[in-house]
DNA sequence: AGCCTTTTGACCGCTGCGGCCAAGGCGCGG
DNA sequence: CCGCGCCTTGGCCGCAGCGGTCAAAAGGCT
């Protein structure tokens, strides 16, 4: 999923359920390549333009103009994993935002946040490069409200922004816009972002708890610093990597050639990284297990396969080694989140 | 430290401190292998024998009979760690002290909880085995002192239990006791425990969160699932290797011998739980390492040296990777909690 | 252009990994 | 007791990774 233009598939869950009837709920999901039977699996990620292609769609079916908000209204902070944990445990509401600003990078590539002071208080600003097609203004809408509903639930009183301003043209009607914020909604604006004052970002959360935020954050870190200091020939040599498995245990040298290297060079690279190949390529396995068994349309033995075991004992072996139960267990508690 | 009677040091300093003036509390802490001018290390361990043993010595220079519950008193859940995060976001106190029964073996071998329904209510058993000398009863009474200290700190009411139960023979007064407890203590009993009624363990916690309490449990139940299902050889063989290291990186085959078995039959074994010695040496050398940076009297360069490192360049490289910062900050940050 | 430093790539010894096969040990049934 | 089947063990070996060594190539600076 790294680099990859892929989001949650929690959004496209929750738009379907606030467009309500009018809509073919099935066939919207099945687009976006969710089972609409299936339990929810919380980490499968969907591609972004799918994900727009649906909300227009919708848009073509039903009045859109309020979707963005019931479905932002719907958000809930545990659905978001541990990003909702550390906004939850945070110790003020800006700590929180705080977090979101810090680590949303690890769900996704498609937005970035970022805080910001400003006369009258502070922004916090979603980036999202891109055109600016229906798709992605519902998508912009959705996000901004979904990020001041979480925060409602972790303020002690009832909360509003100052304002909250989007770039694109104002839809035909506004009024559940504002309704719903509590606060003006200014379209055509430079940018997408939510103003709140600085009182009500230094307000206490109901949860907040220094050691369990520093705890979650330490842990959020560590993948944090994984993903940014690790070297792009590495990150490129895993994708590789995982490419070849199918065919069994790639060599090092055909990596290596792949990347255009030698292999004593790609060695050189691998160790000033302080990694060596092997390691390197069960990392790769094991991320590329924890992803397919996400995707409930793989067998466990199309992902020993997949995975270059030669065996499907093996993989269970060392999957249990690596997370601490079987691949058929680890599946069964994903569905039962 | 596994397998090993090892405590925190964190009871040792808590006591000295408890114990007032009327000891040379450098001398004490000096005793147990703590350096009373360094900051807090939060994961050092202490051996069992010498802990007990400086609790007889402090009991020597001043009358201890009420130190235990001084020292029980001033426990706070932040010190704990992951297990007083853990106790902190449980749902009901009840939950609390079943991550007490379910996790405690992940800090110590030295004892084990148990929650046991009884005829009045629940009992909170503390098993720990040995010689009931005077060092064990001083631990045992501020181990059951500082299980309710906490149980305090997650109560959104005043908290008292119906009894607490103690196998050795009252000391000479008992008023303190009962005094902070707030019930009878019953010395001479057959075992040590603490009784709860039912509708105090049903209670809510302050900062209980289901979502945060089941991170955390499933973060907890990773680590000790790595303790529960594997195989001793292969901790006997983690043992062999970091006894190795300071002299380069082991060969399996003599890793093997002193276990008994040829190379091919010890490699075997390693494959059935899903591992190869590699793995096993690399994830030696990063637990060794991460034992010996909170052990202060040893220099980064010698760390290398012990963890089998030829450069202590390439230790920094493979450390950075492991755990996303170097050796030296990340000791930093472990001294400053 | 010359010089120095760094990087690259080929080579190679050592060791781990895993398949293969024969020998030995154990349990069971006749 | 003996024969048979199954499982474990250990030796052997081909392949590949790991890391040291050295010469050649590349890059940077004066």
């Amino acid at each position: 999923m790294r680099g990859m233009d892929y989001v949650t598939s929690l959004f496209a869950r929750k738009v379907v359920a606030a467009a309500g009837s009018g809509i073919d709920a099935a066939a919207m999901l099945a687009q976006v390549g969710i089972d609409p039977d299936a339990p929810w699996n919380p980490g499968q990620m969907i591609p972004a333009a799918r994900y727009y292609a649906m909300l227009e769609a919708i848009a073509g079916q039903i009045d859109a103009t309020d979707l963005p908000i019931r479905t932002g209204a719907s958000m809930r902070l545990d659905e978001y994993g541990a990003l909702g944990l550390a906004f939850k445990a945070a110790t003020t509401l800006g700590a929180s935002y705080a977090r979101v600003e810090r680590y949303a990078r690890l769900w996704t590539s498609v937005v970035e946040y970022e805080l910001r002071p400003t006369t009258g208080g502070t922004l916090f600003i979603l980036h999202r490069a891109g055109d600016r097609h229906l798709g992605m203004r519902l998508s912009n809408e959705a996000t901004l409200a979904s990020a001041v509903s979480i925060a409602r639930q972790v303020c002690p009183v009832p909360l509003s922004p100052v304002e909250v301003l989007i770039r694109h043209p104002a839809p035909p009607r506004v009024a559940a816009h504002e309704a719903w914020f509590g606060c003006p909604v200014r379209f055509g604006a430079g940018l997408d972002a939510i103003l709140y004052d600085d009182e009500t970002l230094a307000r206490p959360n109901i949860l907040g708890d220094e050691g369990i935020s520093h705890y979650l954050a330490a842990h959020l870190d560590a993948e944090l610093s994984e993903l940014t200091t690790e070297p792009p020939l590495v990150t490129q040599a895993r994708a590789a990597i995982a490419q070849a498995l199918s065919e069994g245990t790639p060599k090092m040298a055909e990596i290596a050639r792949g990347l255009g290297l030698s292999a004593r060079s790609f060695h050189r690279r691998l160790s000033d990284h302080g990694m060596t190949f092997q390691t390197l390529t069960e990392e790769t396995r094991r991320d590329l297990a924890e992803g397919l068994l996400r995707d409930e349309s793989h067998s466990l033995a199309e992902i020993a396969f997949l995975t270059g075991f030669s065996e499907q004992s093996a993989f269970t072996r060392a999957f249990k080694r690596w997370v601490g139960t079987t691949p058929a267990s680890y599946r069964k508690r994903l569905s039962h989140g």
